[in-house]
DNA sequence: CTCGAATAGTTCAAATTCGAACATTGCTCG
DNA sequence: CGAGCAATGTTCGAATTTGAACTATTCGAG
């Protein structure tokens, strides 16, 4: 660690390494956005809502509008309602996928080797464990594959 | 390159690293938003503009409003206008930088030593370039520093 | 010089996000 | 049982983002 300086400045690796990565993860998000809009008619947030069944109020009830998802009261608990994929919603979602898995790695993955895949996925899930504030447990150093999600 | 499945879904290898690489930067572009805004008012969004003195209409207006910006016609090209800092924005400018700079360290660079920043840099470097639809020139393989931005 | 394309910035409306209430229901302890 | 606290979803309004006009200006070719 003979680079990382401890006075309050980035290094200029450091810099150069935020930059890339912050703008990096936003123009992909961006064209795979853009890419689902346009070829789907449905955003990356209402995606990730259907691949994951969230329960967040609004994109659910944009999804509901759109007949992808159907909202009922969950019997066990009056509380809560469940929201199931209507059959236009599974089509939906078949067609969703293979964009999403499509860019991935075409910018991000495709030119990556195993080795090279495993090291970045490590860094970044040390960093998502470190800013979710979970104990740095470690079971699999480096796949994690989609932890608690 | 024995893993890169060449049928159409990723791998699981692939997953997890597009997960963790899109809920890292999530993440910590949701905490550094979270800290600049309640130790400073000022949001991430704009502490960008501030820090590049980007044009956003929307934004640049905002921070005009907080004094922290001054708008002017700009003498050569009756199109335009310069933004200035005033005394006031670089004195918050003063307080942004150094919360930006320590969370990016304490999450992102921290516990890496400069080859793995270099490696990290690397992909997204070729990443955010690929995404830019430049052309693959790469002088320094690594750095780009801060590339035209 | 003059037209048309390109560039800058603004404005506007629609979509979305965000946070703060609110209402309802579950659960636990006395 | 019944009060109090936690959990869940919804609603509301403010702030922001986004994209599509729109205006003004510059630039280049004829």
């Amino acid at each position: 660690m003979a680079d990382v300086g401890s006075d309050q400045c980035l290094t200029e690796r450091e810099r150069g390494l935020w930059l890339a990565f912050i703008e990096a993860s936003h123009l992909i998000e961006r064209l795979l956005d853009q890419r689902l809009r346009t070829e789907t008619g449905l955003a990356y947030a209402q995606y990730e809502v259907l691949l994951r069944l969230s329960r967040l109020t609004y994109q659910v009830t944009q999804l509901e509008k759109a007949g992808l998802v159907h909202r009922r009261n969950c019997p066990s608990d009056d509380r809560g309602v469940v929201a199931h994929l209507t059959a236009a919603g599974q089509r939906m979602l078949d067609k969703l996928v293979p964009i999403h898995e499509a860019v991935v790695r075409e910018y991000l993955t495709g030119t990556l080797g195993p080795a090279q895949m495993d090291a970045l996925a490590s860094v970044m899930c040390a960093t998502r464990r470190h800013l979710r504030g979970q104990a740095p447990a470690d079971p699999s150093p480096v796949s994690c594959p989609g932890e608690p999600v």
